[in-house]
DNA sequence: CAGTGGTCTAGACCACCGC
DNA sequence: CGGTGGTCTAGACCACTGG
């Protein structure tokens, strides 16, 4: 698709660099869709002729998106949308052993849906109005028959409106790329928050563990393209299969 | 203290981009400390005349120093030799409320200190030979009279001889200035691997906690400008005062 | 004020990729 | 082969910092 890029020629820097401008424009057209995610932008030279300015600026403005985890660079290809976020992120923090075997990928199995109002704590982190609805979700995933991970998330419904109803066993297991499929949600980056805790007996039950059985729990807010937080969820898994690897500047 | 720079003009980047090259010039004149932690580099100017190439490429290869944390720019000002971790780096981990207060830097006892040869897994993390001699170390440190985290490293020898004799009560709280100090070690990062376990009725005694009690494990490996690793350490805290946050993506 | 890094330009040539 | 991003140059001017 041909666009006709920038009309504005030297869109004064407002108190910005020209590569912060330009970056910020860049993304807004990413963000409204104009290329999708795996999608090639034009060339450098393309843009910057039609931004007006150095093939160095347009670089230094790719390079802040590139930075962010928005774009992605291919050696004598082109630079790509990313796609969003895998969806086996969660199995980063946990060890699981099956028979002695290298962990594959879990599935997944929608305990419960409802829809309810947002409590105070949901409206706040998702930017909700009192009253505004949200999905809830209860979902359970097994290694094999090892039930290992149990978890709990909250959508705001106007935008989850397509999962409200339809058949959960056409979800599959990884929740990400179905927002995009069925939403048109990109999830772009998401921050855990890790503790310990306890199991209550219900939740014990779920994991076939016992009533009071250390868990390590993650609360992730997962944020779209816009940077929006879309999704929060609490995950619980046995805090024996913890383990996660952290760098220190 | 000007020095000669580099002699070799155009030296030939060997597979390599120059900038790539300069920054590994670069690296190892701060490795072997022609620039002390906290000093300035020359001015870029300097540099790039020094090495004969063009102000963007030095400023290419100085951005690769300051995205691996050896270099920060500071503007209108230079560029300076970052020093190493500070030391309070283990708290990232753990939140300790001490009387409903914000938590203070905690304060450092050393529980024993002993020389022994290195253990199998310690000489390979260490890059140590068979017989190689150990420091190893435990450590309490407490906010206020309450313990809160329980430390035990080992420190290969030769490298840290100062700390066998001194007295260490002069150490201080924090170690990581200490090896500066006394060893002229600069510990430049560090990879936390966390885990969950309980707690012996040892351990337990020190921590004033009881034995089993749930308890979260941080096994680091730091090391230091040249990147060898030159500490192992575990330490073990209350498993629900372990609070951490992780970005993803 | 002089010196530093920060931004920007308008070119050139190279290395990699897919066709 | 043509097109892409990757490297490099040799300037210019701006913005910030400290004395």
């Amino acid at each position: 698709m041909t666009s006709p890029e920038a009309a504005t020629l030297n869109p004064a820097p407002a108190g910005q660099s020209r590569y912060g401008w330009l970056a910020a424009a860049l993304r807004a057209r990413i963000v409204q869709g104009e290329w999708a995610p795996g999608d090639a932008i034009p060339p450098e030279s393309a843009l910057a002729s039609g931004y007006a300015v150095a093939l160095g600026t347009i670089r230094q403005a790719i390079a802040l998106l590139v930075a962010d985890g928005l774009l992605e660079r291919r050696q004598g290809r082109g630079t790509f949308v990313r796609a969003g976020l895998g969806g086996a992120s969660m199995l980063r923090f946990f060890r699981f052993r099956q028979g002695g075997d290298l962990q594959a990928a879990p599935s997944s199995r929608i305990l419960s849906r409802k829809v309810r109002p947002a409590e105070p704590a949901e409206r706040e982190a998702l930017a909700l109005s009192p009253g505004d609805p949200v999905l809830v979700l209860e979902r359970l995933r097994s290694l094999g028959s090892q039930p290992c991970l149990l978890e709990s998330l909250a959508l705001p419904l106007p935008l989850f409106e397509p999962l409200k109803a339809s058949d959960t066993a056409d979800w599959g297991d990884l929740l990400y790329p179905l927002y995009q499929r069925t939403c048109g949600v990109t999830i772009h980056r998401a921050e855990d928050h890790l503790g310990f805790g306890r199991l209550t007996a219900g939740q014990a039950r779920r994991l076939r563990l016992e009533k009071d059985h250390p868990c390590a729990r993650v609360r992730r807010r997962a944020f779209d393209l816009a940077g929006r937080c879309v999704e929060l969820r609490t995950t619980l898994g046995d805090a024996f299969a913890f383990e996660y690897t952290a760098q220190v500047r």
